[in-house]
DNA sequence: CGTTCATGATACCGCTCGGTATCATCTCAT
DNA sequence: ATGAGATGATACCGAGCGGTATCATGAACG
């Protein structure tokens, strides 16, 4: 039950390169197929079958597909504030720079050819169960996204950084959405713009 | 369970009212379905069920779910356009009043307790095939929302119309997305504050 | 060597899905 | 009273769903 963490085959020969445990192909496999198709779409057989391995693989490294979602949703999370981090950390002393650098960011990624917006934010529109493992982590997202861009308004000097914390938060998400229904010449092609026009509106303390 | 509705058998006098018609309470019973539990999530079963009627009379009265979905959704098209109608209808003299109306209604309808955000944009995200008879739905309501708001925004006398248009387009879509998140005392609690902000910092023409 | 442990292969389970066929019933307009 | 149209009731279909049991294989490591 629950974590193989089996990792990799370590021949003794440096650099050979090993097949990735049936753990990871699936799991890959799975972040890949629910991301391009939804998480409803999806079924366990496709999984196994896109990974190449066996549904029993798939059922002796995870607990059952909810788990396996939400699995897929916490690395998602956790790549996101790896992106996040390295995107800021050039301006450290500058909010501003790193505020902009974020949505200058976003909107880079989202000129990419599939982009299906946030996997987070989709699994929350398709998961309507409360009972859902992801659920925890769709919230916990949001909150730790809304805590930090209050703690970069707050560095900002804006006099109300809640309301500009909320308003780029808003133009975060809208354009995953936007970009799903417009593409990525529809609205979410100003993401960038709109965001600075935020921020340089805002009135310090 | 349901309620049977048994009702009434209409009387020739007047003003007994008459049971809807299959067809119609099938339409109303998927309506709400769709947009509580989501698309992929509700069977035509449960439909007909809730409806107090049968899978028959479903597939006598549409051509099969994906029709009935898309059927739907064009329903909520029109409610949206109905209502952006009437709540911009106050304000034909001045856009900016027109669109403060806009973000306000919308802030208001989002505190109702059992708010699912937008069912064109939940669908946009859940169906991921673009074959699907709801899509061009989708693109349609996209569109035309999109280009409502830059006409507002060019009789606003913005100088970049569509900047600014794109902008509350995003506010619009990304409340939608966080009501679901984050609830009603999330970041969508904003939109109005955000979209005052926007609209006053638009440099005018 | 032999053991262990991950994986594959395959068959199976009960259930639900979207969709159809058939026949009975009920209401209404003629 | 009768015929027509709409609806209900029920049984069915093949396919896919999430999930499990069983046995075989194969490589790693003492």
């Amino acid at each position: 039950m629950v974590v193989t963490t089996r990792s990799s085959r370590e021949k003794k020969s440096p650099e050979t390169a090993a097949r990735p445990s049936a753990r990871d192909r699936i799991f890959d496999a799975a972040r890949e197929l629910f991301y391009r198709q939804g998480i409803r779409a999806v079924g366990v057989d496709s999984i196994a079958h896109e990974a190449g391995a066996t549904k029993m693989s798939l059922y002796r490294a995870f607990e059952g597909k909810d788990e396996l979602v939400a699995e897929c949703l916490r690395e998602s999370r956790e790549e996101f504030w790896r992106w996040w981090d390295a995107t800021v950390a050039p301006h450290a002393d500058d909010p501003r720079a790193a505020l902009l650098a974020l949505f200058e960011a976003q909107t880079r990624k989202q000129k990419a050819q599939n982009d299906r917006g946030c996997p987070i934010a989709n699994a929350a529109i398709e998961l309507t169960d409360d009972a859902h493992p992801a659920r925890e982590v769709v919230l916990d997202y949001n909150r730790e996204k809304r805590r930090r861009l209050h703690e970069l308004c707050s560095q900002l000097g804006a006099r109300d950084a809640e309301i500009l914390a909320d308003s780029l938060h808003l133009l975060m998400d809208g354009a995953c959405v936007s970009r799903i229904t417009l593409g990525a010449n529809g609205p979410a092609a100003n993401l960038l713009r709109a965001a600075q026009a935020l921020i340089d509106a805002a009135p310090r303390a």
